[in-house]
DNA sequence: GAATGCATGTAAATCGTTACATGATTAG
DNA sequence: CTAATCATGTAACGATTTACATGCATTC
């Protein structure tokens, strides 16, 4: 067996059973919409392919097509489908959590009041910017009441999620700041 | 200037900006209550403390400790906080959102039905886990009514938020698990 | 006296990003 | 005819993780 399959392998598997594509296509749904939960470049993208080809899981055509390489486009094959399902049904690992705003925040007692808050609120603006990008995407995919368990339906699911969490966002950013903001407010009449 | 700063530079300035530490107490912080929100392993604390000496953020004072390398107690210059400050409030990057749970959400179509919803149910658990922990942290921290802005009302604010995302994340498998077995319930009644 | 915890540090391996390199096709 | 897009791939660099290596102090 070659390398232990990564996190991008499965993503990638699960881009080639829903549709056909070319790695360039891969590149570009890595990007929008995977890239809303699993961010990451496409360096990899042609090893991982290969890689998926190699243990049978995907099968390549070759067609003629633009480019010094020529095109090629990749297909899960049904040992593919499975392994596919199987992992999605598997545990989550402990994901790392890597939040930078959190992290700032928890230092955010060094910044200056007027700094910070200008930073939450502008942050809670992205956010609230994000949840309606993602409302978007709900209010589409809802539109075809697409059947429970398919795949449209996951993508609806995974939406819902991203406008959840959006939103818990913005509330936190704006708590964050206002209570700042008060404060600054009660200490100078109280001065 | 050395090589720039790094998101964990300024984890770990933050911590011994709160309270000097050695090396030890740094890592240990870093996984508690840091590897909440920035979860990052040991192997660039030593490296990375050196890289704060250099820079003039952080001094250290050697005094004989276990081991065969003594121990070392660093804490910030002024500087360092008024570094930490100028961070804390910069915009965050967007972060590259690493969500392995709504990821395998998104492949769910591929997989048995059964072992999709014991998946969600066992996250959903672990979540609500989570939220008790979180929850627990905000009591304990909220019972002192912390001063607006100090440090240890940052951390009641981290706290606050993994509570919320937590909430959030619970409601969001059990909704997901709940939609997939009534639908078997309603294809086994109809059949 | 054995295990655990404190304490420092390094090295190798892996993982991921960015930049590079090439070139056909299509739209303006 | 020029720019953008489609298309494949590699190489170098940087960041992260894991494993290693050492050894004192304390508790059981």
């Amino acid at each position: 067996m070659p390398r232990n399959l990564k996190t991008l392998d499965y993503a990638i598997l699960g881009l080639v059973a829903r549709a056909p594509s070319t790695g360039y296509e891969v590149s570009a749904r890595l990007r929008n919409p995977v890239g809303y939960y699993w961010a990451e470049s496409h360096g990899g993208v042609y090893p991982s392919l290969r890689l998926l080809v190699d243990a049978g899981w995907v099968t390549v055509r070759s067609v003629p097509g633009p480019g010094p390489h020529g095109k090629k486009v990749y297909s899960a094959t049904r040992a593919g489908r499975r392994a596919l399902g199987r992992w999605a049904a598997s545990p989550p690992a402990d994901a790392p959590p890597r939040d930078e705003l959190v992290l700032k925040t928890s230092s955010l007692w060094a910044a200056d009041r007027d700094a910070a808050v200008r930073m939450l609120e502008a942050e809670a603006d992205r956010w609230e910017k994000a949840r309606k990008e993602y409302a978007g995407i709900v209010r589409e995919i809802g539109a075809d009441e697409p059947e429970v368990g398919s795949a449209r339906w996951c993508g609806l699911q995974t939406a819902l999620r991203g406008a959840g969490f959006a939103r818990g966002r913005r509330d936190w950013c704006r708590q964050v700041a206002r209570q700042l903001t008060e404060d600054v407010t009660n200490s100078t009449r109280r001065a």
